[in-house]
Order: structure tokens, then sequence, then C-alpha cells
RNA sequence: GGCGGUGUAGCUCAGCUGGUCAGAGCAUACGGUUCAUACCCGUAGUGUCCUGGGUUCGAAUCCCAGUGCCGCCA
């Protein structure tokens, strides 16, 4: 298993310093953290690096607004990410930034290389720049309204003498590169993504400036600073000695895989990979580009206030809860959503009954049955059944883990504790102790499921660090993956109990702690208590849709025609974003009966539709079965 | 506008090349158990598998059209 002569390098995206870590940045590097570490634990010798992106106008100005000079500023935010990444536990063998000496001289290095190698040219730039996006669009792309197809924002014309980098001459060689190497890119979406982009052949990209400084200035022409994104990609090359240190160079490139985010894909599967040819490099082995995270079901966006700082959250559930969550929820390399909610069900549901209540509940029947854990002696049937799944499970794991499938290895896992629960009840242990005879018996049930535990330790050691170190010691057993596997838990060693592995979170107390904009509106506005003849002034009836359609120029605003006991009734919903009008059509809904009408847009609307409001989500109020309408609610 | 993906129980999602594929977990109800963190184990449901056509002896699974959502490009 062990194979000390194989190197692994694996890296993140280096984060552009623009602004604060959010929940995004830190999936990317969880996951890169995790899968360093699981090499690490499989032999590998294993470099992990993650890093800042520090130059750019868009930082210059940044910088600007605050007041500072930029490399303070810089400064101030990679410290931040520093801080945030040794909260999180990351592993990184070395934290790069943009800014630092020996990259700025691999840059230029490397620039004078493709420069020699006539791939750089002196052209005129005249177009349109987005400073957000630090991309340049032409004038078809940006339409009438001069605003940037990405973010909206205004363009800025610019004209400038610039280099440019001969990316077209890779069209070619980057699509036979790709139709010869058909896990280059994952997932596979999004390597048909890129060949689609590849087949309709690639532009020279401007790769220098003039109008601003805040940059590597190229070594021929010191006017010039080298385009951002340029200067970011060859962090991968300068971390690990490019042109300074061969050796070890050498050694760890190319690089095993790039994690990034979908949306800088393009740069690294395409220009990354041009610029290494263009070298005379070897092209890293996988660019993984996974998906984006929503936050209870709403994009991240710091307008809104729910770009989720970590640090809020592991304090609030502690680090391998976040983590686990993150990793068993979202499937990795599709978009996913974080929920709060749904986060609390899996440390309820998955951490604190499953495992911590297994380890609990066995360690316990350990210590009150025993003064050092048994070994065990009397075997029947469904120690079998348990031994097959732990190997079936390890077998998973490993499989799985190397696909960086982690949802499918946590769930495997999972399987196997569920059924250790399963175990228990089945061999009712605390029978056993009752009965001297069996004692035998009792041992090698408790035996068996510490060795299930010590196996799972092992397996969620490079996941959930804490825990499986928690674990290890409680049932004083080693975490060494060479030692997976069935009975090879050493008996005669002191176990403990202490406190569970992870509370349970009493949903009816908890105080969640992401603050959505929407519902912070709402969290004052507890109401007065009213009586019972407060409510009888409500008349509230059962109706049913019987048309909807939207209301024009209006999102939100649905028309609705209902059906009240016959009565046909028109009223106006703000229900337009949450639901297509056509599916609304024939469902039986609550209304206030009573309402005085009032006109919106111009459309008459009397009465007004039930509706739950949880932050952004928003669903209809309607009846359990079949009512008929105008049925009154009381 | 072009191309691609997706739409399955209240929620989150599995279902590869068509025939025990109508499923799992959570939530809900009921039963059991007591070693354990009101925990664990068992049982029970609910679904027009987005809509409409088509191919087939047979489709959630293939084809066509529509529609919602998402992505990439322009």
């Amino acid at each position: 298993m062990k194979d000390l002569s194989k190197t692994f390098y694996v890296t993140t995206p280096i984060y552009y310093v623009n602004s604060d870590p959010h929940i995004g940045s830190a999936y990317t590097t969880i996951v890169a953290d995790v899968v360093a570490r699981y090499k690490r634990m499989m032999g590998y010798d294993t470099f992990f690096l993650t890093g800042t992106d520090e130059h750019g106008q868009k930082i210059l100005r940044a910088a600007k607004e605050k007041g500072l000079e930029p490399q303070e500023f810089v400064d101030d935010l990679a410290a931040k990410f520093v801080k945030l990444w040794k909260k999180l536990d990351i592993s990184n063998d070395l934290f790069i930034r943009t800014t630092d000496d020996y990259h700025v001289k691999t840059v230029q290095s490397f620039f004078q290389k493709i420069y020699d190698n006539e791939d750089i040219y002196l052209g005129k730039y005249e177009g349109w720049y987005c400073v957000h996006d630090e991309t340049f669009w032409t004038e078809k792309d940006m339409g009438p309204d001069k605003l940037c197809p990405v973010c909206h924002r205004p363009l800025e014309h610019v004209e400038e003498e610039n280099y440019f980098f001969k990316l077209s001459k890779y069209t070619k060689p980057l699509l036979e590169y790709f139709k010869t190497h058909s896990d280059f890119v994952e997932p596979d979406f999004r390597r048909n993504e890129m060949m689609k982009i590849l087949e309709g052949g690639l532009d020279d990209i401007s790769v220098s400036r003039t109008s601003f400084n805040w940059g590597i200035s190229l070594p021929f022409d010191p006017k010039h600073v080298i385009y951002v994104w340029f200067d970011a990609l060859i962090n991968y090359i300068s971390a690990i000695g490019y042109d300074r240190d061969d050796e070890m160079f050498n050694k760890y490139w190319p690089a095993d895989v790039h994690f990034v985010g979908k949306e800088i894909n393009r740069f690294h599967s395409l220009i990354w990979p041009a610029m290494l040819m263009s070298a005379g490099l070897p092209l890293p082995k996988k660019i993984f580009a996974h998906g984006w995270l929503t936050v209870n079901g709403e994009k991240i966006s710091k307008s809104k206030g729910n770009a989720v700082d970590p640090r809020i959250l592991v304090d609030a559930y502690g680090l391998d809860a976040v983590k686990y969550y993150l990793l068993r929820d979202i499937s990795f390399g599709n978009d996913g959503d974080f929920s709060e909610d749904n986060l609390i069900v899996r440390i309820n549901a998955d951490l604190a009954n499953d495992l911590g209540n297994l380890v609990h509940r066995t360690l316990s029947m350990v210590n009150q049955n025993f003064s050092e854990l048994p070994s065990p002696k009397v075997e029947s049937a469904v120690d079998e059944d348990l031994k097959n799944l732990l190997l079936k499970t390890i077998d998973d794991y490993f499989k799985y883990m190397e696909k960086f499938k982690f949802t499918e290895s946590l769930t495997q896992i999972w399987d196997l504790i569920k059924f250790s629960n399963k175990y228990v009840d089945l061999t009712e242990p605390w029978l056993l102790a009752k009965d001297p005879s069996k004692h035998e018996r009792l041992e090698t049930v408790l035996y068996n499921l510490v060795d299930v535990m010590r196996n799972v330790s092992i397996m969620l050691s490079p996941i959930m660090v804490k825990t499986a170190q928690n674990l290890s010691n409680k049932i004083n057993q080693k975490i060494d993956v060479n030692l997976l596997g069935w009975h090879k838990t050493v008996s005669g060693v002191k176990t403990e109990v202490g406190d569970p592995l992870f509370p349970r979170i009493d949903t009816t107390i908890w105080k969640k702690v992401i603050k959505m904009v929407e519902t912070n509106e709402q969290v004052s506005d507890k109401k007065s208590e009213i009586t019972i003849e407060d409510f009888a002034k409500l008349d509230l009836r059962v109706a049913r849709i019987k048309q909807a359609e939207r209301v024009p120029k209006s999102d939100k605003l649905v028309r609705l025609l209902l059906d009240i006991a016959g009565e046909e009734r028109q009223i106006v919903a703000g229900i337009g974003a949450v639901y297509a009008p056509e599916s609304l059509i024939g469902r039986e809904v609550i209304v206030i009966y009573n309402l005085k009408p009032a006109k919106l847009m111009g459309i008459d609307s009397n009465g007004m539709l039930l509706a739950a409001k949880d932050g952004g989500k928003l669903r209809i109020l309607t009846v359990d079965g079949f009512v008929e309408t105008g049925a009154k609610i009381s």
C-alpha cells in the first residue's frame, strides 16, 4: 500500500485578495486539504499548495479606496487567509503570495522564456475592459449598454500597446491533448465545455498592461506589467522551485491535480496548459473544476449579507462537523447548497446519533464490564456479516477517495456505522453481561465493535482529523492505514468513555448563525398577543386556483383567478419568483376572504393568499387532503 | 441566439447500457428495546418518476416536441 517513491502535488487556486474569505474559498481549500491528507496517509510524498493572488488593477483600486498602499492592503488580507486556514487546520506545505520575491522572479523568467520562444509579440489593444473581472470584451460582447456581460458593471474603454501571447497557436495541440487525455479536465461536462471552446478556436490574448503598475514588470520592457492571470497561474510552478530548485521542481511537477472553481476553469484548462506548452513543460495531470455553493438557496453575495464567514460556522458547530457536512451533503463537482438546517440535521442524525452514540454506548459497556479491552473468543454468524461489511467498506473507501467522491466514501462509512448499531441490537450485549456463561461472547461482541470503530477512525482521519484522533484516543489504538482490516485491534488496553464525540443540537432552542438579510428584517417582528375574537375577524377560506398568469413587467406578481365555492375571485399574489404560474393551476390554497380590496400594479386584488416565508424561501399554504372550496378555516 | 445538463416521495437525493426501478436518508406515525447523547432497532405509508407524443411485448430509464431550473459559449 505504501510507496514512498510516489509524490503527489495538489493545489487550490490562489485566492484574489480583494475581499475577505468566505465559505466558497474555504470549501475548495477544505477539499484540497482532505485530498492532501489522504495522499499523505497513503504514503505519498505530498505537496499541498495554496496562497493568494495579489496583483491587478482591481486590488490597486480597492487599496486606494481604503487609503492604503497596495502592499499594505494585500498584506492585511493575505494575513486573514493565513489565519483562516490555520483555524480550519489546513495542512498546506506552503502559502504562496504573488508578491513574494521568488514568485516575481519566476514569472519574469517564465515570461522571458516564452518570449524567447517567439510566443509573445507586441500588438495594439483597443477595446473594453472590465476591471472587476479582469477581462477584455469586444464591441459585440458588451451590447449597446456598455456593460460587462458577466457582472454587468460598466466597461472601460482602453487602448494601449500590449504584448500578446500566441494562444491561437495552441488550439490544435490542446485539442489533441484533450482528445488523448480523457480525464484531463473533470467533471466530464466541464471537459466538454472546454472542448467546445477549443473547437471554435482560441484567440491570442493580451498579457501586459501599461495603464497601471501594480504588477510584475516585464523583464524586457519595464513599463509593462504582466497581466494578473498570467502572473497568478505561474504560482503553481514558482512555488515548487521552477527555475530555482530543479530537484524539487522535478520531484513534484507535473501537478497531480489543480482544484479550481468552475468560474476559472478556462484559465486552468486552456490558457495555463498553453503557457506550459510554450515553455516546454509537461501539463498538470488533472484540472478538477468544482461547482459553486449557494447559501440557504441563494447565491453568495456580500450585498445579501450571506457571504458566510467560515469562522462563525466553525465556532458554532465545530470544524469536523462543518467539514463532514460539506463533503457528505454536497456532491463534489456539482453546484451545491450550504443549508444550515441540513447541517444541523447531519450533525444530529449522522454524527451525534449514529457515530457518537455508537461509540458512547459501546465504550460504556466495555468499561462497565471490563477493566481493559477484551479479546475476541466466541464467534457467531452476525460477526461474519459485520466483518464482510467492514471489508467491503474499506475497499469502497479507497475506490471513492481516489476519485474524489467524498459523498460516496462517507455514505459507505456510515452504512457500516449504522449496521454496527444494528449489530448491538442483534447481539444484545446487556443481556450477555447478565449471564456469566456468556461472558466470552460479550467479550467478542464488544471487541468487534471497537474493531469497527478503529477502522472508522482511520478512514475518517484525512477528513475529520480531530474526531478521528479523539476516537482513536478513546479506544487507545493507533491510526495506521496499514492496519485497516478485521481484528487488528490491540486488546488488553485501557479504553475511555469520556464525553460523547458530538453533542446533539436541540433545535427547539438553538439559534442559527447564518443571518440572511430578509430574515434579519423579520427577526424583530414578534407580534403582540391577540384574543380569539381578534382571530375571528379573519375570514379564511379554501380556494382553488383556476387560472394563473404572470403580471407583465413584474418578477413577483401573479394574477390568480380563484374558485371559492363557485364564486370567482381575482387576486394578485407576490409568489411569482418562486412558483411558475402554470404550476399553480388546480391547487388548493388559503385566502383571506374578507380583506379590503386593493390594486397592485393596476390590477384589482380581492383578498390575499397565505404563504410561509423563510428568508428567500416561500411556500404557499394549502390543505392536507381534499376539501371543498369555500371551506372556512378556524 | 447556439450547445450541454437537469426536473423522481414533505425535504435532500440514488436509480449504468429499457423488463423485482418505483428506491435510500431525513422528517411523520406506530411498535420494540434500555447498553447509550429522548438514543438505537423494527414496521407503515404517501409519488400521474415535469408535460405531451412516439419506439417497444414492456420506459422513470431510448427518441421527438414543449416547459421550468442551471451551466458554457456567443
